[in-house]
RNA sequence: GGGCUUGUAGCUCAGGUGGUUAGAGCGCUACACUGAUAAUGUAGAGGUCCGUGGUUCGAGUCCACGCAGGCCCA
């Protein structure tokens, strides 16, 4: 059986659709998981894309690291079994929906149902299906896309309310409040896209106030403040354009690393002394410039109790001197008075023993305001959590039924309790007369009344934009809402522990990005207020306070016969096997009867979507309510990877979720991949035009090039510029190369014949240098690629290939190796030859496979299928048909040798000096010389190169190598030195440039002192000081009279004296190449047979001829050269200053 | 604003634990080579290693502060 054969150019999209018509004939895929039965499991999990878009090229990206992944472990002799998923749910989705139909959130329930509106909703999700399909074939993703899991359907659904119920049932679930925009003039919260719709935001001027927080005495701020003056008024500064929001403040929030400043100043309100303290790049806003502060003593020369103004036209204090400066994490843990306290009719609350403290706040900047925030934790959402985080309470109040609420109701008015203040509204959300002369605002009462408690600082009118709702034109409120949540913080610290347990790649990302957003954890909000996705299971009764979580349909369907017997529902709409469809509307018709037989309702809202994708791990399998088995045996997962944006969603619910649920990690080993720009690293978008098609890449470069390109070109964690012409360059210098390497082994094995075996091969022993060495460094190579898949870094496995092919494999073994190939008949070096080339392509084919799963399979076939039938018989490693089902050779580290390696380096860098040399005295390589001139300083250096003295030869066209040591008589070593600053460095430090500088300046016999003794005295700076050789680095990189090259230690001349028969030889090669030129021109085959005839013109040649007639006929296959005298009907060669007609004839015999 | 990340030749990227003259491929220029030939070799041009300080005998590499791009969060 012959090996493929094929004309250039490749077409390399077409390979891959071949490859993959042959896989789906074979079953492939199948085959490389069911062929691994039994074996150990590598646990893959895939992260469900979305399909209600058109894929991307990212996601070639995202989906190539992935495969592998999978593909490699394969080749490892694991099974791995890759379930496709579908992400199905979520906000993307309604708003297409919404888009399409033309509708806002708004109409659901009125223009169209709740039921219709979902019903949109899953046909939408899996518009773009046959798209993915499509891309997950061309591109060669290994998953399995026949089953599945599909987020809407009912068993994962249920597998999520079973999960959920475990995180109940441990009291990880319960329901608080987030901070979020709210309309109260609607009644209702606001999504943050509708707080993005066009013209919510809107100019408007607020009464702001800086208030002033009175220090409290103690230990904490003795320690900080106590000056010379003893204990004073010191006041925190703090800026609000809310000024209703101030009764409700319990906490202060100082950035850590701003700087702040104690000063002395007067209230201009009341006109007392005081210190007060703010950021110090704020200083300037409140504070002038004048003469007085640049007195040394201002201080004493202050006039503090003057009646004069103390502020100046631009409503700057004039009178104030700075005392000290600090950090914000200095003034953290200051306690200071509470501005609207119980002495003036204000209510007390939980926790406030807590509360009116300085805390550390990530958000504060010194952009405006005083660099210290004020926080009220139910009217902002930083608030919120600067205060959880800091353990400061809320100010809450019990309402007529005891229930906890904020001092200001849903309808935007404060609560009774509040004092002189109570009932007042906080913006005008009833459209109250606000004309009336004596009219104030809520904020207007405040800062009135704080002027005259001495804790206004500062008050003044202020424009800036504010949000309002697109309904009501009205202000939004950061209002707290109900919502559901699970208690991540109660796991907090088995988080971080797992997590340092986990392989990221990169590191950074696990330890930074993930690490840190442990750190700071606060509890998964779980609440959604939408219509498509997976409802929270859990039914109430009005009055709170009995609840119910359901874990399956089966505990619903028990629930609602309990409710059907209580005449809470008429029927049961699930009794008769109807299918269950757990989403809305259907959920919210069921009602539930609790213990006591009150009534329960489901509570309203959807949980995240992120659960959905975090639960695969149990969902997938409709764990826990059954495949206990698969589950445990697909849990942990070994290996996942997606974008480093999931960083905070999937893989912190997968890590969530693993953590509460099973008390494991829920991965192993993560890749989070960067993203993919344009070429000129700007995002791609469809608006932009710069959004590269996947479908056409792959068709126009092939998949592996493709997919070689996104791999080799950068580690997949950073962001990868794409550019085509990149692709171009891997399909060209990569696959190309490596075609051509196949070709040139095809071409010539079938001319011979020549049909590897696997049994019997020329002894290790008995190859040539060459063989061996390209033998070993296809060991090498094993072990590299191997390493870096081991370590998830597959650039640097591809890299390693792509080095090994390039520049080892073709452009060195094949290059100098050529005329075996093809020279004479098939004797044993012309067999080790093929069987050494054939090992190599047939290795490259296998570790090449993951990435490139299309071109190593071609390859492998190529080179293997006419060895199957005995492969099978035999059962050896290459009895599969497909590379994706072989498992990845072991290196043999035995034929690993590092001599070889290394000498076989010196040749190739003595060889490129040697050419060097010839384009600097422009002697064409055609013109054999002499010899090469090599100084060499040891012995092993001169037995090392003596070793590849023949390849050397053969490679620069030289009669030999001939050796300059100190013992050779032929010419002087001129030797010089180098410091080794490394070494010296460390012995002498300071003294290394005095050193280094007398050992430049050592001369010949001092050189060879050292050579001889190991040792030279020398002084430096009158200071004796004694030198080891490896102090030094000896090299001789110069020989009076002969030009020469260098690289590093190693030197080389060249001999260019030209003789007679130097010369004739030339000449023979000039005519070899010029005939097979000719032959090439006239179409004639490589084995074709020829007869020449010459002019017999030219003594010169004539002579060459004479001399080396066996060479050009060997060469050139001639059966017969001849000359005449006169030569017709040919053609003319010409080369150097010679001009020869020429007849070529095919020998028919 | 915070966290993470990137910044080295026109482009894409390498440059363990600091060592003096910073590399490769592509592209460009010139010359050579030629039965693997859309390949290859040699030479050349092309660098404030993002900036500023610091540590050190010595910094692309370590530290600090910035600048610019990216991602996530707010």
């Amino acid at each position: 059986m012959k090996y493929p054969e094929y004309k250039q150019p490749l077409n390399y999209g077409q390979l891959g659709e071949d490859i993959l018509a042959w896989w789906k004939e074979h079953g492939i895929f199948e085959k490389s998981v069911s062929s691994r039965e039994g074996q150990p499991t590598f646990v893959f999990y895939e992260g469900p894309p979305s399909a209600n878009g058109a894929p991307g090229i990212h996601h070639v990206m995202a989906r190539t690291v992935k495969d592998i992944f999978g593909r490699y472990q394969t080749l490892l002799g694991k099974q791995v079994p890759r379930k496709g998923g579908w992400d199905t749910h979520g906000l993307p989705i309604e708003l297409q929906v919404e888009k399409e139909l033309g509708i806002t959130k708004e109409d659901i329930g009125k223009k169209i149902s709740v039921e219709d509106y979902n019903q949109r909703c899953k046909e939408t999700v899996m518009r773009f299906k046959a798209q993915w399909d499509d891309l997950t074939e061309k591109m060669g993703y290994w998953v399995d896309l026949n089953d599945p899991y599909v987020t809407f359907e009912p068993e994962y659904i249920e597998s999520c309310w079973a999960l959920l119920k475990k995180l109940y049932d441990k009291g990880l679930l319960y329901k608080g409040y987030t901070i979020q925009p709210y309309s109260p003039a609607a009644g209702t919260g606001l999504s943050s896209h509708e707080l993005n719709q066009p013209g919510t935001y809107k100019d408007v001027k607020d009464t702001t106030v800086v208030a002033q927080f009175k220090v409290i005495w103690d230990e904490k701020s003795k320690a900080l403040l106590d000056g010379p003056y003893g204990e004073q008024n010191v006041y925190i500064l703090a800026w609000t354009t809310t000024p209703w929001t101030l009764p409700a403040n319990t906490g202060l929030a100082v950035g850590k690393n701003i700087k702040y400043l104690l000063v002395r100043t007067v209230n201009q309100y009341t006109r007392e002394e005081q210190l007060v303290i703010l950021a110090e790049n704020l200083f300037g806003k409140y504070f002038a410039e004048t003469e007085e502060h640049n007195r040394s003593n201002s201080y004493l020369t202050m006039n503090w109790a003057s009646d004069e103004p103390v502020v100046n036209k631009k409503g700057l204090l004039t009178r104030w001197v700075i005392n000290e400066e600090f950090t914000g994490a200095d003034l953290v843990g200051i306690k200071y008075e509470r501005l609207f306290g119980p002495e003036e009719g204000f209510p007390h609350f939980e926790g406030e023993e807590r509360a009116f403290r300085v805390i550390n706040g990530d958000f504060v900047t010194t952009e405006d305001g005083t660099g210290i925030v004020h926080i009220s934790p139910t009217f902002g959402a930083d608030d919120f959590r600067a205060a959880q985080l800091a353990d400061i309470p809320a100010l809450m109040v019990p309402d007529a039924e005891g229930t906890l609420g904020p001092i200001v109701d849903r309808t935007g008015r404060y609560v009774p309790q509040m004092g002189e203040f109570a009932g007042r509204w906080v913006k005008n959300y009833d459209g109250h007369d606000e004309t009336g002369a004596d009219y104030k605002t809520l904020d207007e009462s405040i800062v009135i009344k704080m002027k005259g408690d001495g804790t206004a600082f500062k008050v003044e009118k202020y424009e800036h934009t504010y949000p309002h709702c697109w309904r009501t034109d009205k202000p939004v409120l950061y209002y707290p809402l109900d919502s559901w949540f699970i208690k991540t913080t109660a796991v907090k610290d088995r988080l971080i522990e797992l997590n340092k347990t986990i392989n990221w790649k990169p590191e950074s990302t696990g330890t930074g990005r993930f690490g840190n957003w442990l750190e700071n954890l606060v509890d998964w909000n779980l609440s959604r207020s939408r219509y498509w996705g997976t409802p929270l299971p859990i039914w109430r009764t009005q009055d709170r306070t009995e609840e119910i979580c359901i874990g399956s349909i089966a505990e619903l369907k028990a629930e609602i016969d309990k409710a059907v017997a209580a005449e809470i529902m008429t029927h049961n709409p699930y009794a008769n096997g109807e299918k269950v469809d757990l989403h809305r509307p259907y959920v919210d018709d069921i009602f539930l009867v609790s213990p006591t037989g009150q009534p329960m309702y489901r509570e309203p809202d959807l949980i995240d979507v992120w659960f959905d994708s975090g639960a695969m791990p149990y969902a997938q399998w409709h764990y826990p309510l059954e495949n206990e088995g698969q589950f445990q045996k697909n849990f942990p997962a070994d290996f996942i990877a997606e974008g480093v944006d999931q960083t905070r969603g999937w893989f912190f619910t997968l890590h969530a979720l693993g953590v509460m649920l099973e008390d494991s990690v829920a991965f192993k080993n993560v890749i989070a991949n960067g993203l993919v720009l344009d070429k000129n690293g700007n995002k791609m978008s469809k608006r932009l035009g710069n959004a590269v098609d996947p479908f056409a890449t792959i068709k126009q470069f092939g998949p592996d090039a493709t997919r070689w390109y996104m791999i080799a070109n950068a580690p997949p964690w950073d962001n990868l510029k794409f550019d085509p012409a990149g692709v171009t360059e891997v399909q060209r210098r990569f696959f190309g190369t490596l075609f051509n390497t196949y070709s040139f082994y095809a071409l010539y094995a079938n001319l011979d014949e020549f049909q590897t075996s696997e049994f019997d091969r020329v002894p290790h022993a008995e190859l040539s240098e060459l063989d061996r060495w390209v033998l070993s460094k296809l060991q090498s190579l094993i072990v590299e690629a191997r390493g870096h898949l081991d370590n998830y870094d597959p650039t640097k496995a591809a890299r390693a290939i792509q080095d090994f092919v390039t520049d080892q494999l073709s452009n060195w073994y094949v290059r100098l190796s050529r005329r075996r190939f093809w020279k004479g008949e098939l004797t044993q070096d012309k067999r080790a030859a093929f069987e050494t080339l054939q090992e190599c392509l047939v290795v490259v084919a296998q570790l090449m496979s993951p990435i490139a799963p299309f071109f190593g399979e071609w390859l492998y076939k190529n080179m293997t299928d006419g060895m199957r039938a005995e492969a099978e018989a035999k059962n050896t490693p290459l009895a599969p048909e497909s590379v994706h089902l072989t498992l990845l050779v072991e290196a043999d580290t035995a034929r690993i040798d590092p001599k070889l390696e290394e000498r076989m380096e010196l040749a190739q860098r003595i060889s490129s000096l040697a050419h060097s040399l010839r384009k600097k005295s422009v002697l064409k390589v055609r013109q054999p010389l002499q010899r090469i001139l090599v100084p060499v300083l040891n012995e092993s250096t001169k037995e090392q190169v003596g070793l590849v003295e023949d390849l050397i030869c053969a490679e620069i066209n030289v009669k030999h190598i001939e050796f300059l040591d100190d013992e050779s008589e032929s010419g002087v070593l001129v030797k010089s030195v180098k410091p080794n600053f490394k070494r010296l460095g460390q012995q002498y430090g300071p003294r290394l440039k005095a050193v280094g500088a007398r050992i430049q300046q050592m001369t010949a016999a001092e050189i060879s002192k050292l050579e001889k003794e190991g040792s030279l005295a020398v002084e430096v700076d009158g200071q004796p000081i004694t030198l080891a050789p490896d102090d030094v680095e000896i090299r001789t990189d110069d020989l009076p009279g002969w030009l020469v090259a260098t690289d590093g230690p190693l030197t080389v001349a060249l001999d260019v004296t030209l003789t007679d028969e130097l010369r004739q030889e030339g000449l023979a090669r000039e005519l070899v190449n010029r005939l097979q030129n000719l032959r090439k021109d006239s179409g004639l085959e490589v084995q074709d047979k020829i007869r020449v005839t010459l002019a017999d013109q030219q003594p010169e040649l004539t002579a060459a001829v004479a001399a080396f007639g066996d060479y050009i006929r060997t060469e050139t296959q001639a059966l017969a050269l001849t000359f005449a005298a006169d030569v017709n009907g040919g053609s003319v060669l010409e080369f150097d200053d010679y001009s020869v007609p020429v007849f070529l004839e095919v020998a028919t015999s």
